[in-house]
DNA sequence: GCTTGACTTAGACAAAGTCCATTGTAGGAT
DNA sequence: ATCCTACAATGGACTTTGTCTAAGTCAAGC
């Protein structure tokens, strides 16, 4: 994840404290947050940030393609910071879990031209959702 | 749509001029309202309606299976009348506008068993997202 | 170590939706 | 036809998620 605030000191950002923080939060994979979420982890290691200021990082981030928002449930939008591979994802309809996934076929393909009504398509989001293991034993 | 109240009806559903209203707003193809814009078009027929009966009947509508929610922005929550027949959205990342597609293949196969992770697969959304042609002339 | 413009803050505001106590009514029972 | 009652509607308060703004702060270049 150093990586990243290499790359977004290389891009010109200013380095800050908050900003740090918040990238911080969302290194590892399989992370999926809510912006909320973000705030009370970025909170714990410095209690002074405020929300408006995750708002505006997040937001950076995903201007700059290094965080994705992914809204699959329409509660929070939620912030996936494994931007650089491509990836689809798999929620829960009980508990709201989401997993990343990697189906093969390419869903841009299976739309047609006859289908797309002129538009200029660019990017497609696929969101299977069941009931996770869990869910299913309780 | 007088379909879909006799098909209430035999569900059990008590009729109420709310009720229909709100079932005679969704009538129609490609349509795709907010709940706020439903709820806009029902206060035309029946100025006393309340937000919160367009919320509960909207809602149920979904329950049963009558109505589908999309969320394609992360604005408002839309309703899809267009229940019966699976298809999948085409959004305008511009103006927001909304097309159904029916792409071809079957997402639900491009899903190894490797990549479902015990989940029990029930439903797949697909959205692509594009630039419609009124928007790429401007 | 200054300066400056970008960054942060707190809190007000807004949009979308939910909850609840109260009032109304559809439809079966009489 | 009228009455009953459980279900539905109402409206207003409340919650959640997110945006905006004016004022204060600070990173980084000089």
């Amino acid at each position: 994840m150093s990586d990243l605030l290499e790359r977004l000191r290389g891009r010109g950002w200013r380095m800050t404290a908050q900003r740090r923080v918040v990238a911080e939060v969302l290194d590892g994979d399989h992370v999926h947050l809510t912006a909320d979420e973000v705030h009370a982890r970025a909170v714990e290691r410095l209690p002074e940030i405020s929300r408006a200021t995750v708002y505006n990082t997040l937001g950076e981030l995903v201007t700059l393609g290094e965080v994705l928002e992914v809204s699959t449930d329409r509660r929070a939008k939620r912030y996936d910071p494994n931007a650089h591979r491509p990836h689809h994802h798999l929620v829960c309809a009980q508990c709201g879990a989401i997993r990343d996934v990697h189906p093969t076929g390419n869903p841009l393909a299976d739309l047609p031209a006859t289908e797309r009504f002129g538009f200029t398509i660019s990017d497609v989001e696929v969101t299977y959702r069941g009931v996770c293991p869990n869910c299913a034993a309780a």
